[in-house]
DNA sequence: CGCGGTAATACGAAACCCGTATCGTGCCTG
DNA sequence: CAGGCACGATACGGGTTTCGTATTACCGCG
């Protein structure tokens, strides 16, 4: 029993008639009547009772025509749902995310991919960049993104990785109120590395913590990292109890409170959201919607703030 | 798409080994590979990641996988299910009686047939002989139990029918409880014809009408038809009422009321039950097998009865 | 009793599938 | 780091399957 028996005895089943089912199926009459013949041996039984005149089934061809339907609309509905899935109308993506991207274009680019992806199963999983490039390699994520990691970062012989720019901020200053240098306009890098700094685990953010060490070694003096902590909010609120400083990125002005003043940087260095994929995965329909929301949010972001950041 | 693609690719998937694969098929890996590259160009899709150390679903893969595993038990299924109709295993099967047999074989007849086929969907519709003949051409039914029939009867150049002779009993003359001949040990046809009596129209059941005219013609005078009735029950009602007597098979004996006195003919004449079906569908499994059970039946109720009949 | 229509059969050509041989590649080992 | 090994991909020839054309066999009708 093959689908095309199948397909050929189903176009018999309707014209009852070899001819014309011969014509449906694009060929001609004798192969037809062989294949039906070589079903009904399989089968050990007659499926059409057939004379020059009239072709009817028997009870055992409406048996098989049961079955025969539902197996060819199986088929091709696994057609169709391979056809959709290799579309990318449906699926399943991965997406990892740094906190920080909920502050700028990350919710812009959920609503613009469910518009356009309606029917495929988005997970949004919040990770720090270091997690997020893990995830990438073992491929537990189809797409990071991530603060100012470098894919190419060798982790020995592993899964290439591919990044893309979507979102670029300047960094500031986040100091108590009450700090001498609260009031300022911006603050140069030499001033920022004389005050207590509260940093980052390197592990969960090599990249960021890379690029705050980069502009803060245009210093003659190292930073003073009285603090690590994992999270913004918990970097925040030890600047809020006047602790020390902490360099973010432009967007966390959002959840600042109060009693904590944000002042920008001067040379206005800038720190750069990208979104990394497996190099390997680049043709995948589903991840590559996704990025493409991710530059459309981000194009139309920047028309509406102007292309960096930072009017207080 | 075709199956054999499916079976290979599910033994690739279940293996994820080409060779391990393609031996579990017994065949070569080479054209294992071709066939799954073919199905990868189908859905324009790779199916597996692959390296020469590592064989892995994609996520097209594990889609098509839920598939592939549907379609292939629905075809499994299908085998199955055609293989049991041709067996005779389940299906279905619509036998016309006379409702004289209901006092004879087949009571015993469906109960061996329900315990031998059990998934059988059994149809029994009570009709008369010359009905069941009508619905036994044109295939409405599968086997008919008739009484006296000729299946030779030539309704011009119409569905050839086989019979079988399944039992044989008696004819014997219903009388009133009061008429002459009621206390009789037998009656004589030339005694029984003097008698008003009561008949059947010969369309509805042509064998058994033909077969008492064919047994009453022994005498030199017609019999005097004074009623036709459809059924066994109305005739023997007129005779209860003292209109007449009427010829009936010896198993009416069990309907009889005491105001009615049956009396066995002289010369033991009888008459036969028969199965009745297609020429063309002799080779059908269910009605074969209840045929069986009718032969067997019939032989156990000879058995226990003694050959023939009629003993008060 | 021939004629139109239809399914079955015969047979040669094309397509397809398989097996053997071989290649390319990634991984391991000495 | 060179060689060996395991494994999937490719090349190619042979056998099988399937198809199309031509023909036959059969049925019903005028």
């Amino acid at each position: 029993m093959e689908l095309r028996q199948l397909r050929y005895f189903m176009a018999v089943a309707d014209e009852l008639h070899f001819g014309r089912a011969a014509q449906k199926l694009h060929m001609s009459q004798p192969p037809l009547s062989v294949q039906i013949g070589r079903l009904e041996r399989e089968f050990g039984t007659t499926l059409f009772d057939r004379s020059t005149r009239r072709v009817q089934l028997t009870p055992a061809g409406r048996h098989l025509q049961e079955s025969a339907r539902r197996i060819l609309a199986e088929v091709d509905s696994a057609r169709a749902d391979m056809r959709d899935y290799v579309d990318g109308l449906t699926g399943q993506l991965s997406v990892g995310f740094v906190s920080s991207a909920n502050y700028t274009v990350l919710p812009d680019v959920v609503r613009l991919f469910r518009a356009r992806s309606a029917k495929v199963a988005l997970t949004l999983v919040p990770l720090t960049s270091g997690e997020q490039m893990e995830r990438l390699r073992d491929g537990r994520l189809d797409v990071g993104i991530v603060r100012d990691e470098n894919p190419a970062a060798d982790h020995v012989s592993s899964v290439p990785l591919t990044a893309e720019v979507v979102f670029e901020e300047r960094l500031v200053a986040c100091l108590p109120i009450g700090h001498p240098l609260a009031q300022r306009i911006e603050v140069t890098v030499d001033e920022i590395v004389a005050v207590p700094m509260i940093s980052y685990p390197r592990l969960l953010m090599p990249g960021f913590v890379d690029r705050v060490t980069e502009v803060l070694s245009a210093a003659p003096h190292a930073a003073n990292v009285i603090q690590e902590v994992v999270h913004q909010e918990t970097a925040l609120g030890f600047v809020a109890a006047g602790v020390g400083a902490s360099i973010l990125p432009a967007s966390v002005r959002q959840l600042i409170p109060a009693s904590i003043a944000v002042v920008p940087l001067a040379g206005a260095p800038t720190t750069r959201l990208l979104a990394v994929r497996q190099t390997r995965t680049m043709d995948d329909v589903r991840g590559t919607a996704f990025i493409e929301c991710l530059r459309d949010a981000a194009a139309s972001s920047r028309v509406l703030t102007g292309s960096q950041t930072s009017k207080r």
